[in-house]
DNA sequence: GTCTGTTGACAAACCGGTTTCATAAAACTA
DNA sequence: TAGTTTTATGAAACCGGTTTGTCAACAGAC
């Protein structure tokens, strides 16, 4: 006879299987880690039946809790929507899956203090260690996090003292010198720097770093004096700081520099509107190939980087941190990336 | 005198706090849970006071297992580095971070053998419930989800069989058959469907359903001779069946609509390399708008999807399930899409 | 000075697993 | 045949919280 509701019990315990095998839990845990050693050939039959025959899974609560670990990251990014961000995390789930590891995700929405709580939430959650894309606004808790012992990697950013806490970044420096360095090269007479959003992250404060530097050593110019930090919330703004560049300095050959891939697609909006021929007068490169920059033309040069192999370098280090290997002191992995040279700056 | 490595013993727990404050620990979990009614202001203050101490925090997994909810919502895509998903993801985060729950994240990579693993990682660590993107060909899993009462909400994808299941989707149907529709009133004489990867995803099947109704209505053209599935691992793929549309109808004014964002990225880039120019003989439209369409000259026709508002609702609908609220029938939401026309669909 | 009601706090059980330690039965040894 | 080892299993403690039931202390009522 069926019973009223049909309404299974929900949620099937060892204790259930226990029973229905008619063995102790312990055995029965034995079963499930594979402690095969001290079970009975008729034993394991029997609760690997049963075990099918209910549907059991684990609960991996109760596990985590006398275990001490959760096999969970957490992993904390500014901005999930901008393709740099979910490629570094479709590299950390893949070593998440081949690890059998999970994935906790927090956006920050680029704010300090959303940043704490998302990782105070995240350890409370128990990760087990902890990828973070920090806005670079936290720097002191982050190191007390990783004096507290958590394992923590830094993903593309790092903080202003670097060499302390373990991280995975792409070159920064070097390839933006060496971009700004070709448009001189180029025939260029300016080159504006053009930014928007968190001005304290690290890759932004290294690429203007090296922005500055080879403009003073190749142009000869004062970085500060050619940065323009424009609005998003403003949708004139950005046109407004291209055409006062551009009126700045009548008859030169210009170009402008996108500290990286969102910021260029707003940049790229601005000279559309602000009705601005990209070539030979006006350059246009900057970082993130996002699969469109050779579509717009006359093609966009970028410095492209591969933010998967960062996420997945950031998820390998920390697993082996979380399993107590790896060096003793911080690692500091940076990837190489690469100039794509498009029609967007040429020679005159 | 300080103590010998100074190392603190990790992990503060409750019985460490009762203990330092000279109380229970059942008193310190009425502190922790604002049961004040039965606290001494003495106590209270006491209480309060050892937390900050100590940097406290109770342990998320020992209330899960006791409470037996995790308040941690599981979410499956298909590829988190497709802006239409990590655009649906930041939006459900947007509501977790406003309803104190956390995201566990799973990227399936458009494999249902690893969508089921994936799914069933996250139901072992205790969701409270689940938002899944599926690859269409999980459908009798979902359904024995969602018979087993697990709170499951499908957000863009339904099932083949719909309206058994709560679903957050776009309107697919009659916006494209209104943009083959507008095609036709253009003058395009052909109109073929590119499409690329997992054919069994509702969209990409409304989207063609629509698009073959309307060619057939429109244009007394049967869309299967018209459906192009291009390859991405063969980069020469797409350029090649690009190729063959044209060849096969020469002199035509023919027209492509790309299923969506991705597919329309590699098709923009076959129409280049194959040296094909867009507008009056060549019209290009299709399913996404992820901020470069209108860079692309002379301007692509897109149809634009609110994916964040997609995550947002299908995590506040399923928080209403979790809470057992909502109407008792499976819910159907479809947002409304909006076909932003461009200069790369022209009148001739 | 007893009776009742209220307040503040605690001991113990519980959530669902794992692990330690003990033990009965079987197998081996001498 | 008694002693020893091995094998298969279970009882109970534990992980870190929450919840239930109990009770002492004190207040006010009579």
């Amino acid at each position: 006879m069926p019973e009223k509701g049909d309404q299974q019990k929900k949620r099937v315990t060892i204790d259930q299987v226990a029973a229905q095998a008619g063995v102790s839990k312990t055995t029965v845990s034995r079963y499930l880690n594979q402690r095969y050693d001290a079970l009975s050939e008729n034993t394991r039959q029997r609760i690997h039946q049963v075990i099918e025959e209910l549907n059991y899974h684990p609960n991996r609560i109760a596990q985590s809790l006398k275990a001490r670990n959760s096999r969970i990251l957490g992993c904390l990014v500014s901005d999930i929507s901008s393709p740099f961000s979910s490629i570094i995390v479709k590299g950390i789930n893949s070593v998440c899956t081949q690890a059998g590891y999970q994935l906790l995700l927090v956006d920050s929405e680029d704010d300090p203090e959303r940043e704490r709580t998302g990782i105070q939430d995240l350890l409370e959650n128990q990760v087990d260690g902890l990828i973070v894309n920090t806005t670079g606004q936290n720097d002191e808790y982050l190191l007390s996090l990783h004096q507290r012992g958590i394992p923590l990697v830094l993903a593309d950013r790092c903080l202003s003292a670097p060499g302390m806490i373990d991280t995975v970044a792409t070159e920064n420096y070097h390839i933006t010198y060496q971009c700004i360095t070709y448009l001189r090269g180029l025939g260029y007479e300016r080159v504006a720097f053009f930014t928007q959003g968190n001005r304290y992250v690290a890759p932004r404060i290294l690429r203007f770093q090296a922005y500055s530097d080879a403009l003073r050593e190749n142009f000869h110019l004062a970085g500060e004096e050619y940065m323009y930090q424009f609005d998003l919330e403003n949708s004139g703004d950005c046109v407004e700081k291209l055409r006062a560049f551009r009126e700045r300095f009548p008859g030169q050959r210009l170009a402008v520099f996108a500290v990286n891939g969102v910021t260029m697609l707003h940049m790229l909006q601005g000279i559309q509107n602000a009705g601005i021929h990209i070539g030979r007068d006006f350059g246009v490169c900057g970082f993130d190939d996002w699969g469109w920059a050779d579509l717009i033309p006359p093609g966009i040069t970028t410095i492209t980087q591969d933010s998967w192999e960062v996420g997945r370098r950031a998820a390998e280090l920390l697993l082996k941190r979380i399993r107590g290997a790896g060096p003793s002191g911080p690692v500091y992995e940076e990837l190489p990336n690469r100039l794509m040279i498009r029609g967007s700056t040429v020679s005159g």
